[in-house]
This record gives structure tokens, sequence and C-alpha cells, in this order.
DNA sequence: CTCTTAAGATACGCAACGTGTTTAAGGAGT
DNA sequence: ACTCCTTAAACACGTTGCGTATCTTAAGAG
């Protein structure tokens, strides 16, 4: 099979392992990849799999960290819901139906693996989105759409949130619509509802 | 193994066989859980099991039907925050450990097998949670805690999804701390800003 | 007491697991 | 240019669980 090819090595073997990886995923899901299959799509074979990753799950996380995009370009749209939105659509954007069938296969198996935690809650905390909404709440004060207010973590995290629970818990497509609804259903009047009556005064109201 | 005993049927198999799947996820998890596990586990045989379910997803969620609780009963403390406290805490303690994982597990495969799909979605939205915020918050207008104001069908579900996107998604412990945050940093804020202002009126004001 | 049904036991071929062992290719150093 | 050392590739192995087929025998109905 390899006869006329010349052997690879070291990062381009790898990234052709992690190629694979996500073709495989793409043809038959998390659920159906196999390590045999991958070592066969990638023309090598187990051995080689194994001496890198311990694990199909870790294999899959790497093979999701090697494609990682890297626009990150800020989104300034000079209004808040419409700076929303595009944020919105990003998200969602980023999160296609084969990224969500991985994380939810991985998650499947995280509850048993300690060490597959790990990796996961990395790769799904490590997000600058709690930065960019604020930013973009902070203008919105400036500009005087909103009173400002301190945007509790929770808040700051709920898109990426109700975002993946839309598309990985809720298995519903995530369609403009959606992300419309999202934003003008859920998260603008939460921002209003933090800008009226900060949480702090909230809690001793009982 | 079976000499002593007597040889069980309908009924009374069938719930043995239950049982022993949700033992087998307590122990081994939904990604260690075998047909033949439980079979062992039920003291019976594999063809027994695949006489009445057609695969891991289906015996398990078969096993979840069988433990839905039936306690629905109304809440109603007197005020809003600690309605909605009582509710976010009967859902967290719905959703536990065992039921999580088993969510996960099964969401995996869902990806996959259509039926699947079907069932897991029927499980997940057949609950009376949205009418129960409803009413709560209609209760609360009536005594003037707030703008009586239509809830949006996804303001209704967020609840439920909050929780589940913590226990599964994030995979963190639902403490008592957690579902404080929930009502007081995410869900009275929204409720309030969807008072002051209703999605209809925001939607034209880009 | 007989007859039908289905539980229970066993065995099968298949697929993938994860781990050895052996061979040979690539790159580095003299 | 030759040798050495790393390591990719190939192969084989035992194990486990899959889903199915076959057989027996216990349970329950008439």
């Amino acid at each position: 099979m390899t006869r006329g090819r010349t052997r690879r090595r070291g990062q381009e073997l790898e990234q052709a392992i992690l190629d694979a990886v996500w073709a495989e995923l793409d043809e038959v899901g998390y659920t159906g990849l196999t390590i045999e299959g991958v070592a066969a799509r990638a023309g090598t074979s187990k051995p080689v799999i194994y001496r890198r990753w311990s694990n199909r799950a870790a294999l899959v996380l790497a093979a999701w960290t090697s494609r990682q995009p890297s626009t990150n370009e800020p989104i300034d749209t000079g209004a808040l819901r419409s700076d929303l939105l595009a944020l919105f659509t990003r998200i969602a954007q980023r999160t296609d139906q084969i990224m969500n069938e991985m994380i939810a296969g991985v998650m499947g198996e995280a509850f048993r693996d300690p060490a597959v935690v790990a990796l996961l809650q990395e790769r799904l905390r490590s997000t600058p989105l709690a930065e960019a909404i604020t930013r973009m709440v902070h203008r919105a004060a400036e500009r005087g759409e909103l009173p400002d207010v301190p945007l509790p973590g929770r808040a700051a995290r709920l898109p990426l949130d109700l975002i993946r629970s839309e598309a990985i818990l809720q298995r519903a497509a995530l369609t403009e619509q959606t992300v419309v609804e999202l934003v003008d259903e859920i998260y603008l009047p939460l921002l209003r509802g933090l800008a009226v009556s900060p949480p702090e005064a909230a809690a001793p109201a009982v």
C-alpha cells in the first residue's frame, strides 16, 4: 500500500492522522469512529496512533484543536442588537454539525474519564467570548443604549451556552430565525433586566 | 446460576432488566454499559433483552421512562424569587449524575440514529415546565411584583436549558449556590427585562 | 395433563479493542 | 558514503462485546 510513497514522519504524519479523524467524523460520526478506521484512512497503522494518543476522546480532541479557527476579529456594528446578532451568528457558525456530534460524543465518555473531562472543559471554556461580550455591552452603555452594568460571569457565558443547548441538547437547527429569537427574546431582555436592577440588589429582597 | 430460582416472565422480568440497566449505569456509566453486563446482572441472557429492545439507546431510554418521577405538586411559596428557587432546585434534583450521563450518552448516539433522536426529543421535551413557569410569573404579576408579561416559549424553557447546560455541557456540580446564581443573575433579570420592554417592541428598534 | 409460549443457556462469526514483535526506512553524525 | 539510531509500518495476538441462531425446559393456559 505504501510501496510507492515516501514514509511520513513527525508533523506531517500527525497532521495526516488528524485530517483522517475529521474525515471519519464527517462520514461515520463519533460513535462510528474507530481507531482502525482512522489508521486505514490515514494510510498508517494503529500503533502509530496509540503511540501519540491514549484513547479515542484524546485523539478527537486533538483533531478539534488542530482545526481551531483563527478569525477573532472584533465585532463593532455601531448598535448593541446588531453586535449581538453578529456575535451569536459567529458562534453558531463555528458550532456546526460535525463539531456538535463530536462534543456530544466526547461528553459521553467524559463522565467516566477525568482526564477527558479536563481536556474537554479546557476546550469548552477557553474562549475570549466573555471579554467580547463585556466590551460590547460597555460600548452600548457609552452610546447611551443601556445603563452601564457589570455583567455577571454567567451572563457573559450565556450566549455560548444558549447556542450549545440549542444545537446539542435540543438538536434543533441553528437558523437565522433561531439566532434572532435568542437575541430578542432572551439576551437583550436579560441585559435590560440587569440594567434596571443588578443582581446584588435583588438577592436580599426575598 | 438460576438453578434455585424460579423463572420470571413478562412484567416481572422486564422490570428486573430495567433495574439492572439503572444499576449498571450507576456503576460503569453509559459508555461502559453492555448488553451482556445488563443480562448478567439481571440474571437473564442477551436474547431476552434483544427480543424486547433493538439497541442500547432504546433499552436505556426505556429504563429512564420506568424511573420517571410522579411528584409534580405545584409550587407556590408566595414570592417569585423563592418560587423560582424551588423550581430550579426541583429540576436540578431530578437531573442527577446518572441521568446526565445517560442523556449525554444517548445524545452521542442520537446524531447517527434518527429513531433515537425521536425517542430522546420526546423524553426531553415532554415537560410541564413551561406551564408551571407561566403560572408562576402570572401569580407574581397579580401580587404586583412584576408587570404582567407574556413569556416567550424560549424564556419558559430556559430554566431546564440552563440546568442541563450546567450539568451536562459544563459538567459543573449543581450546588445550591449554582441554583441561586442562575436565578439571581440570569432568570430574574431576564423576567424584569421582559417586563420593561417586551421583545415585540425591541425588534424594530435596530 | 397436554400444548404453546418464551426464558434461559450456549455457541457462533464478526468487528474493534489495545498491545506486543519484527522489519525496514529516514535522518544524523562521522 | 557509510553507519547508527530512531521510529513508521506491518502483522499477529488474545480479549471483549456485538447481534443472531439453536436448543432445552420451565411456566402458564386450556
